[in-house]
DNA sequence: CATCTTAATTGTACATGCACAATTAATCAA
DNA sequence: TTGATTAATTGTGCATGTACAATTAAGATG
């Protein structure tokens, strides 16, 4: 594990242990430096590790401070950790619908950037959370990268198996939301009705390489979906 | 300005200039300090810059590489540059509803994590993009930070008024999203039917000192609303 | 010609040092 | 005591240098 991952983990875990509040102080950096052992740049680049998730802000000419949000129950969008990290406290479970191996539909084709035809795994889950339906998933994973995939595999997490047993390194993603009304057959999966809403994110994931390896087409269950972003910039 | 955000500023220039697609390479890294006249240090940050802004992504050992959405139309949510830049091509305009100092409630001073009673501006406007109804907006901002609003203002960019007028230093924000229907008066406002589709985003933002100014609850018009998010990490 | 091994290419991690900007604390003047 | 000025504190920008990891290309081997 790199050094400034691990100085940052640290860090994470001296907030913990210290029950540090929201815009509580941390060590000025020159002593995290001599306290942690590492030099400037790595101290540097685990607290901004730290700053964009959300964890800590810096001000300079006055110190780092703890950074946290006020509420709880949220789901973590785009955290930089996973999804197991993301998700303590809570139970994922997946009921699988399908998984079979399918010729790429143009639609399916034109988002991986890939020629129609291909075979690609189809995977359609409903997943939980707490119990409680969160969302049905359909997603398409290009054979050429992901050669293999069972029913066991999916339903416990497809990207832990992508990174630990098939060694992919997964790099960047687009992702496209919009809003919705359900269609009947969304509904029926999701025990909701024909025209209730539905929030669908449809992402392209990329190794990090750039090559795109999968689709997915999530749409989200809109009772048990609360989600939280923490933003360094502006917005809109 | 910084030299590595201009340096990031002409690269994203080059590109552009050089009509470069998905997956070209750029110069690798020596070249592009010998041809930017920059130290190593600040073109790594430059191209980490652009790499979170989802311009280009970077393969150690092979090269840097330039990195598109096949998707137009979409509005780039938390975008690291400002609402403007986001937005070429399109017109955002604002109906401004209401405009007044109240009393903060209990729950505007939760969020902004202040005294109830606490005065702040409320205001309320409909915005517009290319003339169709793009969302709701209720904010709420700190008289303490903000001491003046008007209306000239308010139908403007609020944002670029606090940056530029009251220098202020917009620093982070957190957002909390759900799903939901609309309530009678939202789908009046945006022109919709009572039980239609609506995202809503409540979002607290905060200075570089971390001081909370601005805590505001968006509702968007589901027709009109598509988002495009560019991750890094993984997520969900 | 395919496959393995080795070497060259190319980005990333980490250390050090100097200069500087933003904030905060201390000092001084009235 | 108040307000301005100065000084100390504290994080950020930028330059240089060494070592190394991941990828790709070249060469060797069968």
């Amino acid at each position: 594990m790199l050094k400034y991952q691990q100085t940052a983990d640290e860090i994470e875990r001296y907030i913990e242990q210290h029950e540090l509040k929201q815009g509580d102080k941390l060590p000025i950096l020159e002593e995290l430096i001599r306290q942690f052992a590492v030099s400037k740049t790595t101290m540097t680049k685990s607290l901004e590790l730290l700053e964009r998730k959300g964890i800590i802000f810096q001000v300079r000419g006055s110190g780092i401070f703890v950074r946290k949000t006020n509420r709880t129950g949220y789901i973590r969008l785009f955290s930089t950790q996973g999804f197991k990290q993301n998700l303590v406290g809570h139970t994922i479970e997946s009921t699988v619908l399908a998984l079979e191996s399918i010729a790429a539909t143009d639609n399916i084709a034109k988002n991986l950037g890939i020629e129609a035809g291909e075979t690609v795994y189809y995977v359609k889950r409903i997943r939980y959370i707490d119990g409680k339906i969160l969302c049905l998933e359909e997603s398409y994973y290009r054979q050429l990268i992901v050669p293999y995939l069972n029913r066991e595999i999916v339903e416990q997490s497809i990207f832990e198996y992508l990174e630990t047993a098939l060694q992919l390194k997964i790099g960047f993603s687009d992702m496209y939301m919009h809003i919705g009304k359900l269609s009947a057959e969304s509904a029926r999966h999701l025990d909701l009705t024909a025209g209730d809403p539905g929030l669908t994110i449809e992402t392209v994931f990329h190794l990090t390489n750039g090559r795109p390896f999968d689709y997915s087409v999530i749409t989200y269950h809109y009772e048990h979906s609360h989600f939280v972003v923490q933003a360094n910039g502006l917005y809109l």
